[in-house]
DNA sequence: CCTTTATATTGATAGATATCAATATATACT
DNA sequence: AGTATATATTGATATCTATCAATATAAAGG
């Protein structure tokens, strides 16, 4: 499951009332967002600019090295972030347009 | 699970790492929009000014009463919406101030 | 090629959750 | 009181998910 290039930019949810395909587009990136771990696991690489390398993440979180690859794998297969390879290691990046979508959802407030 | 009064600002997660109470907090918020049905429900009752009677929402979103009701009462949960009985129906507004929180982390985008 | 290090996959399990049918509660009206 | 209508709760079930131990893969360096 990947994100499209592109995204077609949605009305405000208090202008429109969403139909299914974007309710489910959208479910996916919330339940991305959804668990305490993959929320600090986005933040720990959100708050380092150039993104931050899988192999700093264990200990933050407190979770086995499976569970936080798996858990970077959900975030990464909802569109919320970007991955590379260098050398060993493994490094995200906060992918903004990912985002797009559920910022305009809460844009009402 | 209630919503106390008042939120306290967060910094924008480029700015710092999620703490666990506010990775917890937040994911409560996020699990409550991670389902395309509480999505469309959510959506029904934000696109129209003054609220919506949970009576009008069964047809829409193709699910048995008790199941919107159930959803209802997650998204109300979470803040995310106000919840008043009128005589023998119930409706319900979008909570802006419990959207806050979840605003501030996708504000990065 | 063998070892080391970083990450991914597999398999198992406990707990969460979306759903509905049946039933209960709550309000209004007669 | 009795009936009709709106919403909530209960109980059951199928599916999903977070987690870890064990194992596999991938890259780098000797």
């Amino acid at each position: 499951m990947q994100t499209p290039v592109s995204t077609p930019s949605r009305p405000a949810i208090t202008e429109a009332v969403l139909d299914e395909p974007a309710s489910n587009r959208l479910a996916e990136v919330f339940t991305a967002l959804s668990d305490p771990v993959r929320l600090r696991l986005f933040s720990l690489i959100a708050a380092r600019t150039g993104g931050a390398c899988a192999c700093e993440m264990v200990g933050p979180v407190n979770r086995s090295q499976p569970t936080v690859s798996h858990h970077l794998k959900a975030l990464e297969a909802a569109g919320l972030l970007t991955r590379e390879r260098r050398g060993r290691w493994i490094w995200y990046q906060v992918d903004r347009s990912g985002l797009r979508d559920a910022a305009s959802l809460i844009d009402c407030c």
